[in-house]
RNA sequence: GGUGCCAUAUCUCAGUUGGUAGAGCAAAGGACUGAAAAUCCUUGUGUCCCCGGUUCGAUUCCUGGUGGCACCA
């Protein structure tokens, strides 16, 4: 039997952590998470975090691995997470992978280019570059570094302009010539599993659930971490909405109001990224026999 | 009961010197390769409250009605 990982994805709130608990007991083996937020350790109730109950039920591996003010990105995780899985498969045949972050789930199952990591001081110096001579500029900048990349990027999206020009300083070339988009093959079959919802049905799951984060405690979370609110690991749901309320700019209400909102806005977006992707076959969450057969015709 | 003001997109409101209308919010769609729960883009047909009148033409002016608000009894 060939080595398998069964990615099981879907918009937040969906209802993914507990079918992924209920396949990866069925085939005795472990969940890697593919959330970009759930690995912060200090983000547990804000990011619907495995418990330590079902932490028990099954190995997880990348939750709570990291600090607030630790660096990560997409190609780390890809790089870290093939390794882990290199070894996870010497014992076991099947592992699950499960999480809502797109690109994290993409640099596992088709891999992405292989482009130096931007080092603090060329960060720094572009942001400095943005906030003083703003976006227009950094764009004429990159039309003469990299006009192949110039013609096609989103010229309004200072993220994707800023680290663009951050590769062409730091390597000497153009960003282009990283830019290759191929697919990586992987030394393992790969099973994706989609769970949706009709949308009236996730949004009030979504909103019900942002009132039990609430009794649970996520206002002190917010708190816990107040002193970290400008890292981008806090750039996040649940929490940026906490801290205006925590500044005074806006009621708790409306704070609650617009982390329903945001993670509405959120899963949608999910949605969006995952719609095109053909390979993935979908299901709904209470499917769970359907999606077992599904998995086992494969698997046999 | 009387007087005045208001009634326009899901909501808050602009506006049309009479030629059937547009902002914000919300909502929806999309993009996405090292910050991704991030970042960015696109999208506004609605009995202009109802009946009638004036007019070539009324959401706009007029009579009446209904509802809301304010003040006076």
């Amino acid at each position: 039997m060939p080595h398998t990982l069964i990615v099981l994805i879907g918009p937040t709130g969906v209802g993914k952590t507990e079918l992924s608990l209920s396949i990866a007991e069925k085939y005795q083996t472990c969940i890697v998470s593919s959330d970009s937020r759930q690995l912060y350790a200090d983000l547990k109730i804000g990011t619907a975090a495995p418990t330590p109950e079902q932490l028990a039920r099954v190995p997880h591996h990348f939750v709570g691995t990291l600090k607030l003010t630790d660096y990560y990105s997409a190609a780390q995780y890809e790089s870290e997470v093939m390794a882990k899985l290199e070894e996870l498969f010497q014992e076991k045949d099947v592992v699950v992978l499960t999480g809502g972050s797109m690109m994290y789930v993409d640099a596992i199952c088709k891999g992405i280019d292989d482009i130096p990591t931007v080092d603090k001081e060329t960060r720094e110096l572009m942001l400095k570059k943005y906030e003083e001579e703003g976006l227009e500029h950094l764009c004429a900048e990159l039309k003469l570094m990299d006009p192949e990349y110039y013609n096609i990027v989103d010229l309004k999206n200072p993220k994707r302009v800023i680290h663009a020009l951050e590769i062409c300083y730091m390597t000497g070339k153009t960003y282009t010539s990283f830019r290759t988009r191929s697919t990586k093959e992987r030394p393992f079959r790969i099973i994706k599993i989609g769970l949706t919802r009709d949308r009236e049905e996730l949004y009030d799951r979504i909103n019900r659930r942002v009132d039990e984060m609430m009794k649970e405690g996520l206002l002190e979370e917010a708190k816990s971490v107040y002193e970290y609110k400008h890292l981008n690991s806090l750039n996040t749901v649940g929490y940026k909405e906490m801290f205006q309320y925590l500044d005074g700019e806006w009621t708790l209400d409306f704070a609650i109001e617009k982390v329903k909102q945001n993670s509405r806005i959120y899963s949608r977006k999910q949605m969006t990224w995952f719609k095109r992707d053909t390979d993935i076959t979908w299901f709904h969450p209470d499917q769970q026999e359907e999606i077992m057969n599904h998995i086992n015709n494969l698997l046999s």
